[in-house]
DNA sequence: TTATTAGTCTATTAAAATGGTAGGGAATAC
DNA sequence: GTATTCCCTACCATTTTAATAGACTAATAA
């Protein structure tokens, strides 16, 4: 399951999407209308201007803004961002490798389904952006 | 990412259908061939059997057995047993669906994405069995 | 230049989940 | 009846999750 952390993301950002016309947004008025703690909020639009899908503006006018369209922020991107590996082994994640300790990948029949899981999932998630979840569109 | 329990779980439900003609198999067995910790693969497999995947037998000659053939037990089932839910989002669950809080599901470009995700692993994980994975099949 | 606004940053916390351990109890075989 | 083996309950340490607190910095307007 995707953290609440990540579930917030989701909601900020179609919240920033579907606000784009506006300009900068207030934490605040996001944590109010999609109803997220205001300093946990902080902290998760931090960590996504870190990660170079937000900008932000301080003082009177300021606030957030998508520094890209919407169609081009993959939703694989912002779940690996924040919750990091989408595969459900270690040993068939793409970005977040790691060798399994008891197991020959070989010869290891859970690796090749595992394998097809995560293709299947991120055959979706790779291909569907932010302007595929938003409410009109 | 599935957790070390439902990993060693998998681990020793192979080790058990490939040893299925010796009769019961003693957990120290599966323990050291798939360098398992003893007392957590003890809880493990006592779970497994309350879930009507594995039979047991006391005293000398004892052990775990699988009470179905491989082929009738399907990975979906043994993963939510041990790690509950398959899907990202509560809201798009089958067999622990919890309603959203602050999303109407109707409008929520996320759920139907998310819907698709969940219907794409599942094609994998309910047509694959615990005969799939094993090493000789 | 000062007050106000609004994001930045670090630390802390409480609760839950995870991974693992301990040890006695109960059933079975010999 | 004793050795064997699973059963059961409780416990523990660590990490993760979700959330909070508060001081700090930058931008703007008056």
């Amino acid at each position: 399951m995707l953290s609440k952390k990540t579930q917030y993301a989701f909601h900020a950002l179609t919240y920033l999407a579907e606000n784009q016309d506006k300009g900068p947004v207030l934490i605040s008025e996001i944590s109010e209308e999609r109803k997220i703690s205001l300093k946990f909020l902080e902290n998760i639009l931090l960590e996504l201007k870190k990660s170079g899908i937000l900008g932000s503006k301080k003082g009177k006018g300021g606030g957030y803004y998508l520094i890209k369209p919407p169609e081009e922020i993959g939703l694989a991107k912002i779940i690996r961002m924040l919750d990091g590996p989408i595969a459900l082994l270690p040993c068939v994640s793409l970005n977040y490798y790691e060798k399994c300790e008891n197991c020959q990948e070989e010869i290891c029949g859970l690796n090749v389904v595992m394998s097809e899981v995560r293709d299947n999932t991120l055959k979706v998630l790779e291909n569907k952006s932010l302007k595929d979840v938003l409410r009109e569109h």
